[in-house]
RNA sequence: GGGCGAUUAGCUCAGCUGGUUAGAGCGCCAUGCUUACACCGUGGAUGUCGGGGGUUCGAAUCCCUCAUCGCCCA
């Protein structure tokens, strides 16, 4: 297995070297347990004042390039972005360490309609004052101003969890670089008429007076009533009857429909009703598709301007749409005698003129599903109005085709089917706001000019370009530079759209823009500074474009995954990224969505001050699987007494509101201190209780283990020699742990390469701990205190050593780092095959590739035995209570092959059971009172003499018998199945025969010793 | 209404293309401060794999169905 080494060492065999220890000095520098507080900063700083994180243009790598999924501004980060970053951070530390130059790109979005909400609200509460009170110019300068506060904190929030992201490239969505981007691609959509201008039924949110799109909105059941009301047909004595849940809207219907196979309503097709509050005449329509027969009357009214199905029927049916509301949710001139008042006011009142007209036939309390903003929490108004679209058609078309075509690549593939269904569909898009906050439309209006005076105007300016308005209403005018009013001279008046794009926007350019684009000529600045190195082109552009992977969450998969593709594809005629990995949902320990509107995010940094940063890293990882969501229960430490008091949700919703902040109880010591909430800012000085959750023991506890197991490496590294190990220098449990080893390296490589951080977590922990540790450790102790063996056990130590901090440092990087460099000072030259000097710092360093040499199937299995031997020993020292003091004796009956292989690890029975193997072999017979054990191809005796509990024991056999005559019941029930003989593949069937040998030999030894303790009885 | 996912030990979760006795961490019980680690060691207990049907020699795993929960889209 190891031929394929050499061991020959250059300079001869390695001298001896005199016994002394520098222990004393290491266990001064290493500290008892991992403390990362002490360790954190340090690094940290190295890697930044280094450029360590820093992604270059360099053709002598391959690129690997990630786009944050840009944060929004809104809040700080809680711990759903921490696991997004995680996972984005450990794929390109993987990446950079295996030579590629990987760029992990930072920023954050302004998030137009959320951050004016937040803002808006947080004035309104605090101040009593709405945006109309203090204008756009001053509202838009306090939300700049939060944009920086939270921008600096979501930035350094990445930055303590370590992120090793490209810090001089940070972009946000509002900064010039993206302006520019977005600028260029709205007239470039115009210019191809991608883009266009018309009257839709929007989601209207009254509060905010601002459209907002499907996925703004969320539907709440509220109570509510449903009225039924009649109009009279015009020529008839007849009445229709109808139910509604906004009466209101009666002031503005323009139908009523029925279906047409209706029997019950077939005489009147073609009439007409009147309508009683205002006196209009409106058609009785058919409709098959807005009218369900089998529902209530089956007579439905129709308000095109003010329902989405009504509006579509309107649209089939060309009825004519009339609104009745202002943008504030008051009624307009169409309400008649109720204009002015608002809409819930009216509905009242028009309800109390219905029935005072005699047409309430009842009134019924119903709970209704009712649309809410997700900005402003107030209902939802469908309303008409004048908005700007992309025309979804062709860019949707290409955008599936890529993925169809396999040029983008879903991890888990599952969520394919969520991106093709939904732009499937290719509804247009809705990209206008009626915010302040945002990128403002680059679209100017002129009713007064010509076309002649546009040519004038703008025939040198290639950036300028026009339209007639659809509805003939002047000329749509767009340009990628701003237009003063008199751009078109002093008889005309230019007038900008006030509204801006929709968030979405900006960020499906977030690939491009970050890298410059649309400048092909020059590369992107870097820390706001120019960067001349690309010589007259674009090379950051042109070596990270298109990106490797996106790592984001599913509920973006529509909103923003699809849109980046449309956009890559449409600007630059390639897809921005060929991996898309949807990584889980952390969710609160109620099962909700952690979400920065919610109040229930958990600031990482809480958790991160508590347990440290690699122990939050390498738990998050540990959750992150293909699974849909994590469960993350947390609680609030007490800061006084440390009790953990569970969050509940009261904690999550209690907000300040301008009065007192809000206070915990604690049942242990009754103190009541403030606590770390998304909502608010404790007061300073006050005693603060952070967040915890014992779920980060996992990842705190492991770096300990990793800390300790290490420390104690370095403490028996006294005269360390840099040199190759010879074949026979190595030891049984020197080959298996390097076996395992190149397993393990194996299984991260592949479990990263298909995003499964959960299982490369787990394959690390268990190789750390449970091999690592628990094995090979104490096995090499003896070695290292054995002045002969210690050279060798020193240099396969250290090269374990050196791989795992290798493997682990994606995911632990402070801890690894700090280790590492305490490994260049003691054993700087290390490696068996070749030996090399190691200095950079451990994220530089080459990520291992396995020897594959190394790994040895058999030998694994052999040692798999000897750590079942020794498990069996200790388990019946265990049963017996004896002290590990007390030495056993070990008898083991087996063939000679075998026992020849035990005698060479016996010193390992005696160093890790205190069991001393004195007979082993064909001939070995049961000692008289002892405690067996069988293995299958080993039957094990320890004597007990004086120790044993006759019954004890018997007891413990005979229950060992049922156990293993039930599973060879079950393994001879397979065996004489016929068809189980005749169709299953014949190796399984080997092996159920194999396996019920082995469980019959079992049988005999375990049957052997109750029937001598039997007799001893 | 359509789609996706979940339901496995007290808790939080693994279990790939079906194949011997279903696992981990925490928690629990017992025990041990043996100079790496009590953020630890050693040993132990705990599951009709949501219910029901089917396919198969064989199902936690595949199919159908029901129930409960979550999300997305209408």
């Amino acid at each position: 297995m190891l031929s394929r080494i050499s061991f020959h060492s250059p300079r001869g065999p390695c001298r001896r070297v005199p016994l002394f220890s520098p222990s004393h000095i290491m266990s001064a520098e290493l500290s008892k347990t991992y403390e990362p507080r002490l360790v954190q900063p340090r690094w940290l700083e190295y890697w930044l004042q280094h450029g360590c994180f820093d992604a270059q243009v360099d053709p002598a790598k391959k690129p690997h390039a990630i786009m944050i999924p840009l944060p929004n501004v809104t809040g700080a980060l809680h711990m759903g972005h921490a696991l997004n970053g995680t996972c984005q951070d450990l794929i390109t530390r993987w990446r950079r360490m295996q030579g590629f130059s990987a760029l992990w790109m930072p920023g954050t979005d302004h998030a137009g309609i959320a951050t004016q909400a937040v803002v808006e609200r947080r004035m309104l509460e605090e101040e009593r004052k709405t945006r109309h009170d203090i204008g756009r110019e001053a509202l838009v300068r306090r939300i700049w101003n939060w944009k920086d506060e939270y921008e600096q904190r979501i930035l350094n929030q990445l930055r303590q969890l370590g992120a090793s992201c490209d810090w001089r490239r940070t972009r946000f969505t509002l900064d010039d670089i993206c302006s520019r981007a977005v600028r260029h691609t709205f007239f470039k959509l115009f210019r191809d008429r991608l883009v266009y201008r018309g009257k839709r039924l929007v989601n209207w949110d009254t509060y905010l007076q601002t459209a907002v799109a499907d996925d703004e909105v969320f539907t709440e059941n509220v109570k509510g009533h449903f009225w039924t009301f009649t109009y009279p047909v015009v020529g008839t004595d007849e009445r229709l009857a109808f139910s509604t849940t906004r009466p209101e809207t009666m002031l503005g219907d323009t139908a009523i429909a029925v279906h047409p196979d209706d029997d019950r309503y077939r005489h009147l097709h073609g009439r007409q009703v009147q309508l009683p509050l205002s006196g209009r005449t409106i058609p009785i329509v058919c409709d098959a598709q807005l009218v369900d027969p089998a529902l209530g009357t089956g007579v439905v009214k129709v308000t095109p301007a003010h329902d989405p199905n009504d509006y579509a029927c309107g649209l089939r049916l060309g009825l004519p749409q009339i609104n009745i509301l202002n943008p504030d949710g008051t009624l307009n001139a169409q309400g008649g005698a109720f204009a002015g008042l608002d809409r819930y006011e009216a509905r009242q009142r028009v309800v109390a003129e219905m029935e005072r007209l005699g047409h309430l036939v009842r009134v019924e309390d119903r709970e209704i599903p009712l649309a809410h903003s997700d900005r402003s929490k107030t209902p939802i108004e469908p309303y008409l109005s004048d908005q700007w679209f992309v025309s979804m058609d062709s860019l949707a078309e290409q955008a599936l085709q890529v993925v169809r075509e396999g040029r983008v690549k879903f991890f888990p593939s599952r969520y394919t089917k969520t991106y093709l269904d939904w732009l499937g569909e290719k509804r247009d898009w809705c990209i206008s706001r009626q915010l302040w906050w945002g990128h403002q439309i680059p679209i100017w209006y002129c009713s007064t000019c010509s076309e002649a005076d546009l040519q004038s105007a703008f025939a040198n300016q290639p950036d300028v370009t026009w339209q007639r308005d659809p509805e003939d209403r002047g000329w749509l005018i767009c340009s990628e530079h701003d237009l003063g009013p008199e751009a078109l001279g002093a008889g005309h008046t230019l007038r900008r759209d006030e509204d801006v794009l929709d968030t979405w926007f900006s960020s499906a350019l977030w690939p491009l823009a970050t890298l410059g684009w649309p400048d092909e000529g020059s590369n992107p600045p870097l820390a706001g500074q120019p960067d001349p190195s690309g010589a007259g082109h674009n090379r950051v552009l042109e070596y990270f474009y298109p990106t490797s992977v996106l790592i984001t969450s599913r509920d973006i998969i529509t909103l923003w995954v699809a849109r980046m593709v449309i956009m890559g594809l449409y600007n630059r005629g390639e897809v921005p990224f060929a991996h898309v990995h949807v990584h889980p949902k952390i969710l609160d320990g109620f099962g909700q969505t952690m979400s920065k509107s919610r109040g229930n995010g958990v600031d990482p940094l809480d958790l991160v001050d508590k347990y440290g940063v690699d122990a939050v890293r390498f738990t998050i990882a540990s959750l992150a699987g293909e699974s849909q969501d994590v469960r993350l229960p947390v609680g609030y430490e007490c800061p006084h007494c440390a009790e953990v008091i569970p969050q509940t949700l009261e904690h999550q919703k209690a907000i300040p509101a301008g009065g007192a902040k809000p206070r915990l109880k604690c049942p242990k010591c009754k103190a009541s201190p403030q606590y770390s909430s998304p909502w608010f800012t404790p007061d300073a000085g006050e005693p603060v209780a952070r967040v915890v959750s014992d779920r980060f023991e996992y990842g705190r506890n492991f770096c300990n283990k990793l800390w300790n197991a290490t420390r104690f490496a370095f403490m028996n590294l006294a005269n360390y020699t840099p040199g190759p190990v010879s074949p026979e220098e190595l030891r049984l449990e020197d080959r298996w742990i390097l076996s395992r080893l190149v397993a393990t390296a194996r299984t991260v490589n592949a479990e990263l390469s298909d995003y499964h951080f959960d299982a490369a977590t787990r394959a690390l922990r268990d190789f750390t701990w449970n091999e690592f540790c628990d094995w090979y450790v104490e096995l090499v102790k003896p070695r290292l205190r054995d002045e002969a063996a210690r050279p060798a056990a020193q240099r396969v130590l250290v090269t374990v050593l050196d791989t795992l901090l290798r493997l682990l440092s994606p995911f632990t990087p402070f801890l690894c780092e700090e280790l590492w460099a305490k490994l260049n000072e003691l054993a700087p030259v290390r490696g068996l095959v070749t030996q090399r000097p190691e200095s950079g710092p451990c994220m530089l360093a080459a990520w291992p590739e396995p020897v594959s040499g190394w790994r040895d199937l058999d030998l694994e299995k052999r040692f798999d035995r000897l750590q079942e031997l020794i498990a069996s020993v200790r388990n019946v020292r265990a049963l017996y209570r004896i002290d590990d003091r007390v030495e056993l004796a070990l008898h083991i009956r087996c063939e000679p092959e075998l026992a020849g292989e035990l005698r060479d690890v016996s010193s390992q029975f005696t160093h890790l059971s205190r069991a001393v193997l004195q007979g082993v072999g064909l001939d070995v017979s049961r000692p008289g009172t002892s405690a067996a054990f069988s293995l299958g191809d080993a039957d094990a005796y320890i004597p007990l003499a004086g120790v044993i509990d006759r019954e004890a024991e018997l007891t413990r056999q005979t229950k060992e018998a049922e156990k293993i005559r039930g599973f060879i019941v079950g393994h001879e029930r397979k065996l004489s199945n016929e068809s189980f003989v005749a169709k299953a593949p014949p190796e399984v069937v080997e092996q159920v025969r194999e396996t019920l040998a082995g469980l019959r030999k079992q049988l005999q030894g375990v049957e052997e010793a109750i029937r001598q303790l039997t007799a001893e009885g």
